[in-house]
DNA sequence: CAACATTATGCAGGGTTTTGCATGAATCTG
DNA sequence: CAGATTCATGCAAAACCCTGCATAATGTTG
């Protein structure tokens, strides 16, 4: 027989909030074999310590985590899903990635699927937590913290990437233009896309439109260098970009 | 029959709560044939032992701690804050910081004065996105990343921390107790941990009472190689550690 | 062996926590 | 609006914990 003492209880059934399920208090009065009273005040007590949304007969999953990811993820949200998922396909099966840091991929994580065998490069530690609560396998890149990108970027970094074989490189972009190529406001983020693209057989730039046509301060990569471009720009903005010879996805919000 | 002795009882019940039992005084109580009461002292001597977690009606295994980082944060355990001040006052001034990974050292960075020439070097990501807030310069160690610990482990962030030095590391702990010294529960940890200690000029232990007397599976450190334990627990814990000849600052919960 | 110290055990009391129930208010449903 | 369900509150019983004390078992010393 086990204990049944308020702690395993609100243990218990603060388990199963995170999981995402609901309480249902008189079910769960049935389980335990305890009165609904019992159970209602494992709730309140739940509900004190902000682990429980509590309901008429039971009690939801608290809806927003106190993790400094989730914050994070949360603004990451206005990520077009549509962006996301067209790079989803792209990626496929490739068992090795290269991530860049940023929103954008950050955004990617949550919908890659998990592959037995897959395992994420990263220098971002946002994306390597990301990846750690998906439970997908990761490496991460290390150095100097650099604040714009929150990446670590510096000849370190730079050096023990080129020891790696990834199939896939996906980059961000700080700004993308037919003639200028990709661009990076910082110099130290630029040397570390550059590495990542050196490092990977195929090299994919995911952006909103907002960047495109646009040069940032330092060049990164010339546009034979990247294989793919996806993005939700306008085509107006994208053709001069085909026309330069590099393959472009152009996604659609629904609209 | 074997001997009826608190020590074959205590040993019997240590083996169970290893095993992930929970033990009900009045069920083991009838099995050993003695009063409930005896076996409330078996359990009491097993608290102090750092062997059990001492609840209503019985005992509990001590929590788990193989569950990862980001589950262990969600879960919102909280962290002494007098800990943290103690621990801050013993940085004092130290302008290179080596930062071990656990949720004890995290909680540190929100209250870590913002020197101008202080570097924070961790191999955790969660620390490297908190320095990052605090606008605090940070050198990430790159590697593979350990799902329990949340940090960069094997042979890649070990070769990156011993090239580094810094003042002092700061280390959390699974287990620390007077013969076996400090322990760990990931092989892996146990190396980056002795990586960073080889790296700093002073090693610094901080720990919750929790962990005191507790054998986690690997051997970390020496007592000896440990130059200062802070911790909130009790003095019965800590002076068989203090006999050993390490310095232990013990700060006291409001009571 | 005797006397003493130490340890282990059981028991009684008083206090705290937990629980189930009763009552009336609040909320949902048709 | 009537009926049913759920909630809040207070209360008393039960279970449990803590403390101190007496007793028995065991070990130690002279």
């Amino acid at each position: 027989m086990n204990l049944n003492i308020p702690d395993t209880r609100q243990h218990v059934l603060a388990q199963r909030l995170d999981d995402g399920l609901q309480i249902v208090a008189i079910e769960v009065a049935e389980e335990f074999d305890v009165s609904v009273d019992t159970i209602r005040r494992d709730i309140l007590a739940l509900e004190a310590a902000g682990k429980a949304h509590r309901v008429r007969g039971g009690a939801m999953p608290v809806t927003c985590p106190t993790s400094p990811l989730h914050v994070r993820l949360a603004a990451g949200g206005t990520i077009k899903p549509a962006l996301v998922q067209a790079t989803i396909e792209q990626i496929g099966a490739a068992s090795t990635l290269l991530l860049d840091g940023g929103a954008t991929t950050l955004a990617l994580i949550d919908k890659l699927p998990r592959l037995d065998r897959r395992l994420v490069i990263t220098p971002s530690p946002w994306i390597a937590i990301a990846c750690q609560e998906r439970d997908i396998d990761t490496f991460m890149l290390g150095g100097r913290l650099s604040a714009p990108g929150g990446m670590a970027v510096g000849d370190v970094a730079v050096g023990k990437t080129m020891g790696v074989a990834a199939d896939i490189a996906v980059l961000g972009a700080c700004g993308i233009e037919a003639e200028f190529g990709l661009s990076s406001d910082d110099f130290a983020e630029a040397q570390m896309k550059q590495a990542m693209h050196a490092a990977a057989r195929r090299t994919i730039v995911v952006t909103d439109g907002a960047k495109l046509g646009r040069r940032a301060r330092h060049h990164t990569l010339g546009l034979q260098q990247i294989d793919l471009i996806i993005t939700d720009a306008e085509q107006n903005l994208t053709d001069p970009i085909a026309r330069a010879g590099t393959n472009v996805v152009t996604v659609w919000s629904h609209n």
